[in-house]
DNA sequence: ATGCATGAGGT
DNA sequence: CCTCATGCATG
């Protein structure tokens, strides 16, 4: 295709085998919204790799889809509103033909409904995800200040926490990829860590267990369709059971993979924006109230 | 850093 | 079957 991914990183480079914050990747005309999200308050200058667990001999590559065309540039994720609170795209399409009760029924639900989305009224001026933020970014530099990966971290936490993290929630959580309850929940227990280990000053080795694989190996989706998936989430974000079947024979993916594609796409769609994108002004410098 | 996957808890 | 929190596997 006309993408190209990074060139570079061959296996592990202990230094910069990151600092992919540029997102050059293609766009699809459906989603190409979001801007990437990159690390702009400090200058950072290189993530953790979290990539140093020796890799055995993973020989299982019986993958026969087309690889190196990573897409994954569909939503870069930053938080965004539930469709509720901003736009959403639900038409008010239940009528419900049942037999007896129809209006109780379509009561009962809408009332569940409402009940539902009377929920968390995220706004992104809170205080409260500005300071998250603030922690956010001061956390990986207070981070990396102290010789911590993102691994080490996750790690680590067993002691301030009773269990582990993945280098993936330390990552998500230092570019706020949370929901915003979630976020909170981690601040506190990263907090707590922070804390601690700043005390101490010096970063204790765990250990490192050989991990065994036990996962199906991750399916690769086809550019075409994830295309295809991502024009029928435009207008059905929640296809039935038979429309994911048919789309499943269409796209020659396992059904399993097409519902599970749905799940993560809504929750990806769900994140709630926090003002971590102030510097989405590619144009303006950054302060446009001096003088 | 992020895509696909798992599993717990809800309906 | 969904949502949500999480993570292995992979780019």
């Amino acid at each position: 295709m006309s993408c190209q991914p990074f060139t570079s990183t061959d296996t592990f480079i202990p230094l910069n085998s990151e600092s992919s914050a540029t997102l050059p990747l293609i766009m699809h005309p459906s989603a190409a919204e979001c801007l990437p999200v990159s690390n702009h308050a400090t200058n950072v200058m290189s993530t953790a790799t979290g990539l140093h667990y020796s890799v055995p001999s993973c020989h299982y590559g019986n993958q026969s889809s087309t690889y190196g065309v990573m897409a994954g540039s569909l939503t870069p994720c930053l938080y965004e509103f539930p469709d509720h609170t901003l736009s959403h795209g639900f038409p008010p399409m239940h009528q419900p033909l049942l037999s007896e009760d129809p209006t109780a029924a379509d009561f009962k639900q809408e009332l569940r409904r409402k009940s539902k989305l009377i929920e968390e009224p995220i706004d992104m001026d809170s205080p409260e995800i500005r300071e998250l933020e603030k922690f956010a970014n001061e956390f990986k530099v207070r981070r990396i200040k102290l010789g911590y990966t993102q691994t080490n971290v996750g790690e680590a936490l067993a002691a301030v926490h009773g269990s582990e993290f993945s280098q993936t929630t330390i990552c998500r959580f230092e570019n706020l990829q949370l929901s915003f309850k979630n976020a909170c929940k981690l601040k506190a227990i990263l907090f707590k860590w922070l804390e601690e280990a700043e005390q101490v000053g010096a970063l204790y080795n765990e250990k490192v267990g050989a991990n065994e694989r036990k996962r199906k190996r991750r399916t690769t989706i086809s550019i075409a369709a994830k295309d295809a998936l991502e024009r029928h989430f435009g207008e059905q974000n929640k296809p039935s059971s038979q429309e994911i079947l048919r789309m499943a024979e269409e796209l020659n993916l396992e059904k399993e993979v097409v519902r599970v594609w749905f799940c993560n796409r809504r929750q990806r769609e769900k994140r709630v924006k926090t003002s971590l994108n102030q510097s989405l002004f590619p144009n303006s410098k950054e302060h446009l109230e001096c003088r």
